[in-house]
DNA sequence: CTTTTTGATTGCGAAGTGCAACTAAACCCG
DNA sequence: CGGGTTTAGTTGCACTTCGCAATCAAAAAG
């Protein structure tokens, strides 16, 4: 039985445009892991080298998560049987625009925030 | 002893704009109080009434976080004493853009959400 | 066959969430 | 004054989620 997550489907708070893609992407994780996505990362290795350091079992079940809503499609590697390669589906690419918005805000007003080394793309 | 909220300050997991940007409001409640300050809510009961239904320890707590943050300050009404009046500061005002952006991304990548009446201003 | 790599799951203490009940101060009304 | 009401919370408690370390299973490498 897959482990649920709150919010991972099912009766919104209200249909506030906000509080919508809060429930989808508010947490702390989804979104970085949309951000490496964008930047090619495709394994889940990849993603666990990230500079946040996301624990394994939160990353597998925000991939799940993910997965579930439609935005991250997961698929075995013929090569090596035991690698899976992440990608972001349409639905997955529309959170681009999401999130190059708040890295753009964050830009600017954060202080010493800064891309990721080969962050453009 | 004032509770304490993960990411409350302090140290951050890296310098990335995203992940800076969800430490600081990357939660399912925050942006939603924001909105409603952006929306001219400014006490505590109006919050409260608002359609997602947040938890008086919940709300109070965001508050507070809000204000040890910078975004937020705290006045009492002097015509009465029991109100209390709470308003964005000109730091929290510029979360403004990042609400503004994310409620036009759900707006127009996700079915049935719209503004709340009175969300123009 | 043994070891290594990859993508996880499990166990557990700590932290956060959500609900209901309760509280305290200030105001309102007679 | 004195009881009720309004406002802004706090407290208690069960439940969920987080974060870390340890472990695991399948596939590949040697």
């Amino acid at each position: 039985m897959r482990r649920r997550y709150r919010g991972a489907g099912r009766q919104r708070r209200s249909n506030c445009p906000i509080a919508c893609t809060l429930d989808l992407v508010g947490d702390r994780w989804s979104l970085l892991i949309v951000r490496d996505l964008l930047l090619g990362k495709r394994r889940f290795d990849e993603f666990l080298a990230s500079e946040e350091r996301i624990a394994t079992n939160i990353l597998s079940s925000r991939l799940k998560r993910l997965e579930d809503l439609g935005f991250v499609v997961r698929k075995g590697d013929d090569r090596d049987g035991r690698r899976v390669q992440y990608s972001l589906t349409r639905s997955g690419k529309l959170l681009g625009k999401l999130v190059r918005g708040i890295a753009d805000w964050g830009l600017k007003n954060l202080p010493q925030t800064r891309l990721a080394p080969g962050g453009e793309q």
